[in-house]
DNA sequence: AATGAATGAGTTTTCATTCAT
DNA sequence: GATGAATGAAAACTCATTCAT
């Protein structure tokens, strides 16, 4: 059974496993066996790959992270306005793949791993920077109160993820449609949301 | 050493050193040992008291959700006008004994432990219907779009204690001056709030 | 509350509750607090007069076969016979306050705390040996092996026991007639136990 | 040191341990460490072969009435009259392997163990009923009355157990000869067991 | 590469027992 | 006499991690 090129393929199936797995306990609280059964392979050598529950853990973070980011990235590119790039990088936090029942459920529990373990605390602050760049570079060209634009638009976007993971059930589908149009509120602006993200992106 | 009428007093203690504990830990996993440590007492006599672990930080989640009802109410109270009460309750959220280091961290571990423990889930969405439903009392006699400001505004507050838990610094202090900022945005209105809210409830 | 005299009631009803809780439970996995609960006082107490948990046992097991002592010596005393002394000895054991659940069910437990309880071993077998020669000595005046006879009554009452508190619901009624039929078979004798057994035994 | 195809091997090693502790110790209260260390392993691995703590009191019990029932079947194959089958009953519960020290100490435990545990107590009335129905297909080839007389064995050979079980000594090797002759009374026949049984059951 | 075997270290929980009042 | 307070010691059970094969 042990063929060659292996690796990536369980490692990918690991990190799969433990978003799964968290997002189904709805906690932290899953043993690597647990992981490595789902994963169709021994706990042993999910230790193997990873040397230990918490960098498995790490990696399945990074992967979330990293999907998102590259959702992020994607959107922003087919984006010529200001505007539509904020409504890009608001929206990106809101698509299917991303804002799944299992991913805000993992996701939240990664933000209380970040809590004691400094590498997911880093890799957590990474990502909040990049999304606040991200962010201020659009709302700058589009109003003169960015900086307290921002904070407010992160945070609701983290709220929604709260409460979603806090429900448990299937995502609000117009949570999108309600931050934009939250911050067109913010941004002084006439809700006229709908009509303007573009279709790509929902 | 052991006198009458300590019970109140070693349930306070401990409820006080779970606060404390998860909120040094960032998370759930501190051990019952190092609680009744800091408490003062064996672990023996926290179970004696409690029962179980679980219940013990069910007692610490329900002290502080009823600490930060008993503001709510209480800065209620005070506001004669809508919008002073609506005020007074965002407000409430972040008073200095409210919204300080350990309790938002404590207050992330319990949103956690909402994920895998019933009676913490019923608890926490129990209080979320009261915060729902004091907000949308007053909202609805400031605007017509009550039922969809309300959420926006409550995930923001949710959204804010996230962040400030995930820093572990001290909270930002303007932390209710955004809030009420977006909300005056969300109601349309200019943002006046800085004369509004009365000093008593910062 | 505290009177005088008070120990002889309290020791009585510890001893009482030892034997209603374990016979209750089955085993003798019954706390010190339990019983004492059900004695209507402190476990403290529970400890200031007995000493300890295996001494609580020890007088509750010292009780039960005390009361058994007293019914057979009763019953010998009505009896004229031989055979009436035999038929009043083995009826004591199968008489209503006797062999009733909880009895039964505590006494198998006691049979088991001889195990590893030096003093309820030392116990247990003053019973056996003081039922055995009270047997020999009738069985003795109606036949010539009443060595051989002897143990086989003995243990078949145990057994009898046994089933009852294995089986835990009420007690066969007709527990007394079929051993005296059994030991009128051994005997040699047609069984005309019904009629022989006095009322007042049964 | 670890090797392929351990599992059976430590299973048979943990319920022999757990006979032989229970045996010794003459109750239940043996801790799963104790059985451990005898069997020559960690607490912990043998949690991971049975579970937990009363799974492996179970298959103790499982093993030991498995065993019972083996040689129960077995001695009655070698049987080809009613009068000769009803001795190869009797007698296998007294065989060496069978009717030993630790063997008759373990089987009270049991029976205690079955007033707690649902599992045990269905495993002992299950032997039971098969005893029983075993007992009573070759007493009503021999008699007219073999409902009465079957309890009266059965219980007969219970008693001789817990006796063998309290004095903790070598058990009686004439057991078996006694019941029998006991039997053969309560069947109205001459005690003529000794010519009859074959050496061969003995 | 892969795994079953194995365990040490730890966690919750229970309880008999002691003690100050 | 009586009890609430308090704990040490031990129990079952869990699990990340290591290792021989």
């Amino acid at each position: 059974m042990p063929r060659q090129g292996m690796e990536p393929k369980r490692r990918a199936a690991l990190v799969s496993a433990v978003i799964d797995e968290i997002g189904d306990a709805g906690s932290l609280d899953v043993t690597v066996s647990q992981i490595a059964k789902r994963a169709g392979m021994s706990s042993a050598l999910a230790h193997h790959y990873f040397g230990s529950k918490d960098q498995m853990l790490i990696a399945a973070m990074r992967h979330i992270l990293s999907v998102f980011s590259r959702r992020v990235a994607a959107n922003q590119r087919k984006a010529k306005t200001p505007y539509a790039r904020l409504c890009a990088v608001i929206a990106a936090n809101f698509e299917t793949h991303v804002f799944d029942r299992r991913k805000t459920s993992a996701w939240l529990s990664f933000y209380a791993l970040s809590q004691s373990n400094q590498e997911a605390m880093r890799l957590m602050q990474l990502y909040q920077r990049r999304l606040r760049s991200n962010l201020l570079h659009d709302l700058r060209r589009l109003c003169d109160d960015a900086e307290q634009i921002e904070p407010v638009i992160s945070a609701l976007i983290d709220g929604v993820y709260l409460r979603a993971a806090l429900l448990r059930g299937a995502p609000d589908p117009d949570a999108a449609q309600r931050v934009m149009a939250a911050a067109d509120a913010l941004l002084g602006q006439p809700t006229a949301t709908q009509s303007i993200i573009p279709p790509s992106l929902q």
